[in-house]
RNA sequence: GUGUUCGUAGCUCAGUCGGAUAGAGCAACGGCCUUCUAAGCCGUGGGUCGGGGGUUCGAAUCCCUUCGAGCACACCA
């Protein structure tokens, strides 16, 4: 259905046309003066040059069209040339009822929807998750859910670190401790293990001390190289090997993941494309898009706009060995064959912004992806701590993300018992519903480009304009739904009615905003719309509940007709948090 | 050095691609629980939107300049 301010711009558009002025003059924006009016539209100030006429003279004849008009209440002309106006209670009731029997509470479906890759997690196999990964993880699950909520085909890869001198590090390292192993016997040609000869704890430990070896030994380094060598021309006890540590390690990490409420339709990693790259430098070379610069395959990707020095985008390094841009293009190529995407959006650390400008130019100069495919670049800012340095452990560490959350659940466990003692399981629960929507929250609300501030005690204190805040207000409602059915009230026979005071009818303007604000979000890939909304549509609610007594009101009609309002309020609310990528306990 | 992002209340951030008196939250202070969850609601104080020019009816927003901060700048990912 029509957005709420396309149905009030056509209105009003029509009145500049009767009174004689412009089509384009008529469109109406939200009130940023709430005190005054609903809607405003300041097109009489615009149209004062081209019409040599004073604008009150316009928004006089404008408001005057308008005042037989079947969907405000009031349009008035103010100094110097304004118009304020507010919409009928029936009209807001009408577009409510429309709404709320719609599929998506108004948001249309795409007209071509497209096929979206995203691109994000991006998690190293042979190390933990740390908070590094934490905002590539909640910020790329929230705009995979809005695409895919808008009605797009949307396809979620991790693209998983599996195919570095990291492999080679492990590899050299495990067998520095047990050298009998069958994956080193050359001569071994019968199957291998299907278990592993590590645990994750075990890998978790190797990783650092071969990382640390590697920096101390020159020749421990040499010969992890070696090995990642062998492992990338396919020797078979190192590739089991290889296999052994991406298993073990993909485990713990869906875990870890799945703690987040992140999941990804496709598990590829960098190793996924290594077969692709020796055809597609064959091809760079051929084509003549690639050539020799210090003794390295680059692409020249300068163009005539720039005003700075664009780098070449190296294919590969002088030693023949591909690099991170090589495995990115190999990647583009395969995702254009096997998903035909329209469009791909990296959810990446805004650093490495220069990178993939200089690979997406690459990709377009070389034709590796149609010119239709748009490629984006999603860069966030760094999570710093408290002192506005990049967040690091008391001890100045990297912490790890498991703990992080834990510390936050441990915390919210506190404060629910504190606040609404209840059995150990339950608080349990619940403390990790609530501590992962203030995690989310906390950074979703905060412009994805933007560095933030991650600040522990204020995420945990969950006051204003937080996660638990939107949680705490769907529990009131739920609380008061649950207590209506108690009374023998059917939610499914409610049906809305006309708002009777200001609250309310400010709560259901605010809902009538969810289609365009979603829209918005989806168009700008900016998730901290749809956390801005929820934050204005949970303050509407709250103080609409402070001044209604629902469940006392004896009206029945009424009653029904604000239960309504409070199922209607719920959905659109858990539609938010849903696409944000948390949920709402039913209590706490 | 070149480029880039940014600079809004004591702190953390919004500000709908030029509109009215620049908004929230936290912190401070003052009210509101015998009645649907006080993790809430209402109110008070707090700002030369880094500085200076310009564009125009009108600028936090666009342009120029200047100061300050972060980040990046081919064989790492």
């Amino acid at each position: 259905m029509k957005k709420i301010l396309d149905i009030i711009s056509d209105e009003t558009k029509k009145a500049f046309v009767n009174a004689g002025y412009s089509e384009e003059l008529g469109k109406v924006t939200l009130s940023n003066r709430p005190d005054l009016c609903e809607f405003q539209c300041n097109g009489a100030m615009a149209g004062a040059k081209q019409n040599k006429k004073a604008p009150i003279m316009i928004a006089n004849e404008v408001a005057e069209q308008l005042k037989t008009s079947s969907v405000f209440s009031s349009v008035e002309a103010i100094m110097p040339g304004f118009l304020n106006m507010k919409v009928k209670e029936g009209f807001v009731e009408s577009y409510l009822k429309e709404l709320r029997t719609s599929a998506k509470f108004g948001l249309e479906d795409p007209k071509n929807p497209q096929t979206i890759v995203i691109d994000y997690g991006g998690p190293n196999i042979a190390k933990p998750l740390h908070v590094g990964h934490l905002r590539s993880a909640v910020i790329g699950e929230s705009v995979k859910r809005i695409a895919k909520y808008v009605g797009h085909n949307v396809i979620g890869d991790v693209h998983l670190g599996d195919w570095g001198l990291q492999m080679g590090l492990i590899i050299t390292e495990l067998q520095s401790r047990q050298p009998d192993l069958l994956y080193f016997d050359d001569t071994y040609t019968g199957a291998y293990p299907s278990e592993p000869p590590f645990t994750i704890g075990e890998l978790e430990e190797i990783y650092p001390a071969a990382s640390v070896k590697s920096k101390e030994e020159l020749a421990f380094k040499e010969k992890a190289m070696e090995a990642t060598v062998k492992l990338q021309n396919g020797v078979r006890g190192y590739r089991a090997l290889w296999k052994h540590i991406l298993q073990v390690s993909i485990t713990d990490l869906k875990k870890n993941y799945a703690n987040l409420n992140v999941d990804f339709d496709l598990w590829k990693g960098e190793s996924d494309v290594h077969d692709l790259i020796p055809n597609m430098v064959q091809y760079l070379k051929e084509e003549g898009y690639a050539h020799l610069s210090d003794g390295a395959l680059v692409v020249d990707v300068k163009e005539e706009s720039d005003t700075k020095e664009i780098p070449p985008c190296m294919i590969l390094k002088s030693d023949g060995a591909s690099l991170y841009n090589t495995t990115d293009l190999a990647t583009i190529l395969e995702r254009m064959n096997q998903l035909k995407p329209d469009s791909i959006i990296y959810v990446v650390d805004k650093r490495q912004d220069l990178y993939f400008d200089q690979v997406f130019r690459c990709a377009r100069k070389t034709k590796l992806v149609k010119e239709e495919t748009k490629l984006t670049f999603l860069g966030f800012g760094t999570m710093n701590g408290k002192d506005g340095k990049p967040f690091k452990t008391r001890e100045g560490g990297v912490m790890r993300l498991e703990y992080l959350i834990k510390e936050i659940n441990d915390e919210m466990y506190k404060k629910i018992m504190e606040g609404h003692p209840t059995s150990e399981e339950e608080a349990r629960k619940t403390a990790k519903i609530v501590a992962l929507s203030a995690v989310k929250y906390g950074d979703l609300s905060n412009q994805a480009s933007k560095d933030y501030t991650f600040d522990i005690d204020r995420f945990t204190s969950f006051e204003g304009d937080t996660g638990p805040y939107i949680l705490y207000t769907i529990v009131r409602i739920k609380s008061i739904l649950s207590k209506y059915k108690d009374q023998g009230g059917i939610l499914e026979s409610v049906s809305l009615r006309e708002a009777t005071n200001e609250s309310e009818k400010a709560l259901m303007l605010e809902i009538t905003k969810f289609n365009g604000m979603m829209e918005s979000a989806f168009l700008e890939i900016a998730p901290h719309k749809v956390c801005a909304y929820i934050y204005d549509l949970a303050n509407a609610f709250n103080r609409f509940y402070h001044e209604t007594k629902i469940l006392t009101e004896e009206n029945a009609e009424k009653k029904a007709g604000w239960i309504a309002l409070l199922v209607l309020t719920r959905d659109i609310l858990e539609t938010c948090i849903d696409v944000l990528g948390f949920s709402a306990p039913e209590r706490m």
